[in-house]
DNA sequence: AATGAATGAGAGTTCATTCAT
DNA sequence: CATGAATGAACTCTCATTCAT
C-alpha cells in the first residue's frame, strides 16, 4: 500500500510545506527543552532560544497556545514511539511472545530515544491546560496503554494468559516501563538491557497461565 | 514507651509550638492546592488563600524558600505515609504474606488519604530546584521504594520469593501503585479494591517461587 | 569623513531605529532618576514612571535586566563626558596646558551637564551585578581615568611635567573633581567656577618641573 | 585629666552597660557587612546573621530605625578614625610638616583599618534616610574634611603654605585619599605605601610656598 | 509567511518595621 | 532587656499572548 510522504500528510491536515516545516522544528526544540530541563521549565523563551528562533512570536504563529504546542509534541512522541515499538513486534506468533517483544522494544526505545522518552513521560504527566485541566484525560491514557490492552486481550482470549484484570496489568508494564526511564534519568550509567530482560520474566510469569 | 508530644518533638528541632503549628497549618495547605490543582500551580499566593492565611510573606517567614516548603510538605507526606502503612503490615509472619499486606495498605492510603497520595507523587515527580535540578535524587527514591526493597530482600533470603532482581521488582511494584493513584484521579469512580485485589495477585504470581 | 547617523549607528548593533529610541528613553529617564534620587532608589518602578512608560515589563524587554541597565547607562553617560571634553581640549600644543584645559573642561561638564555627572559618578560607585559584585572593575577604572593617565604620560615624556607616579595623579585628579560634584549636589549655590580655578592652580603645581 | 571609662561614656548617654555592648556589637557587625557587601546590601537580615543575633528585632530595639543605625556606624567609625589620626599626628611642630604627618596617617588607616575605612566612605557616599535626602549633609562633609581644612587654615596663617583655598585643598586630600581605598578594594595587592609616599609629595608641592 | 513591539499578570523573594508579651 | 510573630510594600524577573504591520 501506497504510503504518504511528509508533505502530502501536511498536505492532508491544511499545511503547506513551509508550515510543517516549522511546526516540526518547534517541536523538537520542544522535545529537547522538555527533555532535558522538565516540563516546568519548557517555557516559550527556552525553546525560540533552543530551536534559534528569532522570537516567540514564531511559535503562537504556528500553534494557538502553549496546549496545542504540548498536544502536537505529544502526538508526534506518541506516532514515533508506536512506530518504533510496532516495527520491532511480529504482528504474528503467540502473543505471549508478542508480549516479551514489546517490553523489549519499549526498553529499546528508552535507550536509543532517550529525550523523545523523557518528553514523553514528561508531558504525558504534566501537561494542564489554562484552567488546570488535564490535557487528554481517557484519551492520553488509551495513547499509552492502549496498545498494551489490545494485546493483552487478544493473549487472554488465545489462553495463552492467565487470568488477570487487562487493564490492571497493562497499566502495571506501562508504569514500569516508565519507572525505568526515571531512573535512566536520574542515574544515566544504568544499563538498559538489564532492565529488559528482568521487566520480561516478570511479567511473563504475572501473566502466565497457571 | 514514652512518646513525644508534638510539641516535645518540634522543641528538639528547635522550633516553638507556634511556629510549629503554622508550619503545619501551611504543609497542609499546600498538600491540598497541590493534590487538586497540580504541582505547578502551587503558586505561594494559592497556598496562602487555601490557608486562609495574610499574605504569601507567612509562607516567607517559615521556610526559607519554595524549594524548602515542598521538602518539608514532602517529608511530612511520606512520614504519614509510611506510619499509615507500618501500622497495617505486620511485622511477624511470612514474607510473602506481607508483601500482599503492604500492596493493600498502600492501596488502602490512595483511597483513605486520597489527597496526601496525590501530592506525594505530584511533589516526588516535579519538584525541583532553583537551578533546575530534581530534590532529592537518590534520597527520594529511597524514600519511595526503599521499604518495599529491603521487604523483597528479607523475603528473597527467607526462600519463600522466586528469582528476580528486587531492585527491579520494587520499582514496579512503587509505580503500578502511583499508576492507580494516577487513574483515580482521571476517573475517581473507580474502585480501589478492585486494583488491591488485581495488583496483590500479579506481584504474588511475579514473585512466587516456581 | 563620513559620521554615522543615529539609526546607522544602531543597526551596526543589530537594533532597529524604534529599539534604539526606546532604549535611548529609558536610559535618559535612568541618568535622571539615578541622578535625583540616587542610585539605590532607581527601581524600574520609578524609571517607567519617569519615562512615561505603561509598565516595568518594557524595561525587561529592552534590556536583559538591571545590570545591562546599568552598565548601558554608565557606557552612554561616559561616551557624552568623553565627546564633551574632547571637544574642548585641543589636541595640539603644550600637554601642561592641556591638563588645564582638561580640569576646566571636567568642570564644565559638572555646570551644565549636572544631572549626567551626578549619575555618572553614582553609577560608577553603586553598580553591583546580583552577586553583589561590583560592576567593570578594572575596566571602569580605566573609564574613568585612562583618559587622564595618557595625557599626563605624555607630558612626563615630553619633560613638562616634573617627577611623579602618573597613575596616583590621574587618581587625584579624578577624584577631585568626583568630590566637586558632591559638593555642587550637596550644595547648589556654589559655584563652579571657583573650583575650576583652584583645581587647575592646584594640579599645575602638582606636577610642575620644579 | 581623668578619661571616662567606657561604661561611665555610655551612662553618659543614658545607656546601660548591656544597651551600650549590645549595640556596639551591632554597629561592628554594621561595619562589617557595609566593608564587605556594600551599602545597598546591608539589610538587617545580613547585619543579624553576622553578628549572630536572633532576629532583625534586636537592632530595630536598639536603634530607632536604619538611619540611625547608620548614623551610629558613621559616628562611631569617624571617631575611631581621628582618634586613630590624631595619635600619629604631633600636634607641634611645622604645619607643613603635620600635613605630610596626616596624609601618612590617613593612609595608614586604611592600610590597618581596611574595613573601618571602606564602611566609613561606603556610609558617607550612599547613607540616606527614608526619603532619599542624604545624611548628615554639610554636618557629615565637616566630619570627613574639617580637620583638613583647619590644619590648612592654620598653616596658611602662619605663612608656610603658599596660596589657594583652603577648603578645596581639603576637599582634594580627603577625596584623594577615598580613592587610594577604592582603589585597594578593587586591587586588594596593592601597597599602601606607595600611595602614602606619592600623595604626601603632590600635596607637599599643591601646597607649597612659592 | 513572518516579525517587531508591547503588555498585564503573576511569580518568589527581601525589605524595614510593628504589635504583642 | 529581649524575643516571637507577623506584616504590607516593594523589588526584579518571567510568563504566554496580542496588536500591529
Amino acid at each position: 500500500m501506497p504510503v504518504n510522504t511528509p508533505d502530502e500528510f501536511a498536505a492532508g491536515l491544511g499545511l503547506t510545506p513551509t508550515e510543517a516545516a516549522r511546526r516540526t522544528q518547534i517541536i523538537d526544540a520542544t522535545t529537547e527543552v522538555v527533555a532535558d530541563e522538565g516540563y516546568d521549565r519548557a517555557s516559550f523563551a527556552r525553546i525560540v532560544a533552543r530551536a534559534g528562533l528569532s522570537s516567540t512570536r514564531m511559535i503562537s504563529y504556528h500553534f494557538a497556545g502553549k496546549a496545542e504546542l504540548m498536544t502536537a509534541t505529544l502526538t508526534a512522541l506518541a506516532d514515533e514511539h508506536d512506530r518504533f515499538v510496532a516495527e520491532r513486534v511480529p504482528s504474528t506468533g503467540d502473543r505471549a511472545e508478542s508480549l516479551r517483544w514489546s517490553i523489549e522494544a519499549e526498553i529499546a526505545f528508552l535507550a536509543e530515544r532517550f529525550r523523545q522518552s523523557r518528553a514523553l513521560t514528561e508531558i504525558a504527566r504534566h501537561a494542564r491546560d489554562g484552567d488546570g485541566a488535564r490535557l487528554g484525560g481517557a484519551l492520553l491514557h488509551d495513547l499509552r496503554v492502549g496498545r498494551l490492552e489490545r494485546q493483552l486481550h487478544q493473549g487472554r482470549q488465545e489462553g495463552v494468559f492467565g487470568t488477570f484484570d487487562v487493564k490492571v496489568m497493562a497499566l502495571a508494564i506501562r508504569q514500569a516501563i516508565d519507572g525505568v526511564c526515571d531512573r535512566l534519568a536520574d542515574e544515566p550509567g544504568l544499563d538498559p538491557r538489564t532492565y529488559a530482560a528482568e521487566l520480561t520474566r516478570l511479567f511473563a510469569r504475572a501473566t502466565s497461565a497457571p
